[in-house]
DNA sequence: CGCTATGTTGGTAACGTTACCAACCGCGAG
DNA sequence: CTCGCGGTTGGTAACGTTACCAACATAGCG
């Protein structure tokens, strides 16, 4: 009990007993067993889990640092996995989180069935979903203005006179995928442009799918003069066509780009390129932040949105 | 015992009565503690902790992905922390992941102090460097071929017809900067061209340092002709620094460039860059394999080095 | 000088799990 | 019919920790 009570603090310790206690630990070699800990009841084990869907993209690395960053500042340790899109993973992975005691979870969540994720399975621990939302699953949320940003991106190709303009991204079951198209598709027919099947493509998942799907809309009869890409993979992917190219002399537009998602040097792009920029790690802490409001019980019952704006950046010059 | 036993795999129960510890299981939610599971002796917590420098590069984002692959290959999970390159913060994280049972530490370590990382204060956790070494420490470790790469990628230049080459690069407490520098000066001394300081700049650690290196040493009276990069950071800093004389027409050299570390778009770059590829993701894999055959007793004692492959990308085009 | 208040110390129990052991069951062989 | 054996079941203890309580020491006060 006195080492016990030493080591959390010192309170009603002798100082020469404290001491004694500390020089024993430091020649032992001594760590309080974090586990045994948490074994006793209403400890908490401070550790939140995390699990999010492509680690390698660096979207999600930042994300994972801002996480990580909150849970820091607040004394907690992440435990991360990686879902890969897998749902079967994802059960997985939060049945150990929770098997571990973690006081929390934070999720981007995959887009299966989602039982795994109610109330009743979850018990008192926490949840805070991430980018997506889940049908039917009324928790915490942080997300993006996905359909602000895609409306206006697409606003800004119509304002610099494009009417044809292909729509690069992910299939209507990824939830961003639905949003950033509904806030093209807005914008298309507010300003009376029409959407046209034969340039939207929306079901690239990797860089390289991307790249056949760009060159196959610009092999047509008709081309679009100006492709949104709805996440940084389809924009790259998009973006290596557009220069192949180029460098070939193939004939025809060489489109301007909306890119939903930032990277590195899109100044120097051959094309004019228009970011819609946000801040991936400020995702994660905002989704801590909403968590451990929830955990030292600052927040009320009820589930909250909150969606973090989305910044426009338009090309340096006015075209390439 | 019989749910025990139940979970465990059923051996030696009956199969009504599975059935029956299984639909309790089901019915009340029940998740098995895995920390109390792991407080009995000799029993294993199936936690790996991992820390790194610098979760936002993507670099170490794909070398964590590697990791936690080959952890959840072997039924584990994984324990993240962010260092931010401060070594206090990085006896901290580690003195937590030892409390937390861990089974295995893997560490991109940091340049400071590394008392705590020495056996006798490590027990019998197992522990295994990433991408830089320790001085005095003799573990397990994976790194990159550095020297070799950066060996490579200089000579590419000689070989071009470059003769005054700059080098942009961390300070060399780090130890890939260190090694990096090493190789660059080799195959410059080798070639008999002169390593001259006025050109060499090795103290910057984000872009917005690298692209004031870059530009002081553009607007030299002797500028150099092209610039080894030895990390991603630099590149991109050197990068900007080049688009924006390209964009503004400011006059002298439009510099080649050689970078250590790959980066995405390379090939539409204003001017010819050559990239020293690497996989971190296998770079992952590899610190986690090693940690592996150490946990179920396959590795003798002596310490490992494992030293990973770089490949080289020359530009598409010969020239901007 | 005795009483109380306060500070200090350690004994005990409990958290959830599983190795070990003891008890019990039914079945087949002698 | 009895004995022994393998399969099944649950009791007990122990892992390392801390809340709670009891015991004790000391100081202050009347």
């Amino acid at each position: 009990m006195t080492v016990s009570r030493t080591l959390a603090g010192g309170r009603n310790v002798r100082p020469d007993v404290q001491e004694r206690v500390m020089a024993a630990v430091r020649e032992l070699g001594y760590y309080r067993n974090e586990n045994a800990r948490s074994l006793r009841p209403g400890q908490p084990s401070g550790l939140i889990g995390v699990a999010i869907t492509n680690l390698a993209n660096p979207y999600y690395g930042n994300f994972a640092l801002g996480v990580e960053e909150v849970a820091a500042e607040h004394g907690r340790r992440i435990i991360l996995g990686n879902t890969g899109e897998d749902d079967a993973r994802e059960r997985q992975l939060v049945s150990d989180f929770i098997g571990r005691q973690v006081d929390g979870l934070i999720l981007v969540p995959t887009s299966g069935d989602a039982a795994h994720l109610r109330p009743e399975r979850l018990g008192e621990v926490p949840l805070v979903l991430a980018s997506r939302r889940v049908p039917g699953l009324d928790v915490d949320t942080v997300l993006l203005d996905d359909v602000g940003g895609a409306y206006r991106g697409t606003v800004s190709l119509l304002d610099a006179g494009h009417t044809r303009i292909g729509f690069l991204g992910n299939r209507s079951s990824v939830f961003t995928g639905e949003r950033r198209y509904r806030g093209y598709e807005q914008a298309m027919t507010e300003r009376g442009a029409v959407v046209d099947p034969a340039v939207v493509a929306r079901d690239q998942q990797d860089v390289d799918a991307a790249s056949r799907a760009a060159r196959a809309m610009l092999d047509l009869d008709a081309p679009p003069t100006a492709i949104f890409s709805a996440n940084n993979r389809n924009t790259i992917g998009a973006m290596r066509e557009i220069g192949r190219r180029i460098r070939d002399g193939v004939p025809g537009p060489r489109p301007a780009l909306v890119s939903f998602d930032d990277f590195e040097l899109s100044e120097l792009m051959p094309v004019p390129v228009t970011v819609i920029d946000h801040d991936a790690r400020l995702l994660g802490r905002e989704a801590a932040t909403l968590l451990f409001s929830r955990l030292d019980g600052s927040a009320d019952d009820a589930a909250r949105t909150v969606e973090l704006p989305v910044s426009i950046e338009f090309p340096l010059s006015p075209a390439a």
